[in-house]
DNA sequence: ATAGATTTGGGTAATTCGGGCG
DNA sequence: AATGTCCGAATTACCCAAATCT
């Protein structure tokens, strides 16, 4: 009588990434282990109305991706890059 | 000692598809090796609540496999053609 | 077999979508 | 051109207790 457990909980993340490191993924966002927020938390970083980042993901200016009912996800990654990079 | 594993591998090769190309695989996967995601996995990837995953498998959006006691589990590549696939 | 975490099921708020207007 | 707001409809999130998984 002992535990029978062969596999944990799949708390597999991949390649984590380090912390404030800027790492370059592919050209291409292939890697669906990134971080995504919901349109209210962008609005709350960038201080906008909802609405407005559905507007720049309508515009190609942020990459969006979308819930199976259609509600738009954000990359915390590029969201960043975009509030911290004021060049 | 019997090492089944349940959920798959849990290996996590994260297996760079490179740019576009898709395996020929027939329509869907018969083997038994696919690897499987727990709701709440999907719904970490998704960045949605699980309840959320468990009704797009309820109005057939999303295949579930169900357990013997009526949990549901997910094809992780069809997950991942849903998060990348869908621009 | 026990324990802790997860999932399921329903119900009800809170977000989001889309279009259009100011 | 770029935001904010109003509207209805759709989708999603949080509440609970019981069942299931590891």
């Amino acid at each position: 009588m002992l535990y029978w457990a062969p596999n944990g909980a799949h708390a597999c993340r991949c390649t984590k990434r380090q912390g404030g490191g800027e790492m370059n993924m592919t050209t291409q966002d292939r890697h669906e282990t990134e971080k995504l927020l919901t349109p209210a938390e962008v609005a709350a970083l960038f201080r906008v109305d909802p609405k407005t980042v559905t507007r720049w993901a309508k515009a190609g200016k942020l990459t969006s991706i979308r819930t199976l009912g259609g509600h738009r996800r954000y990359r915390e990654s590029e969201v960043r890059d975009l509030l911290g990079g004021g060049h």
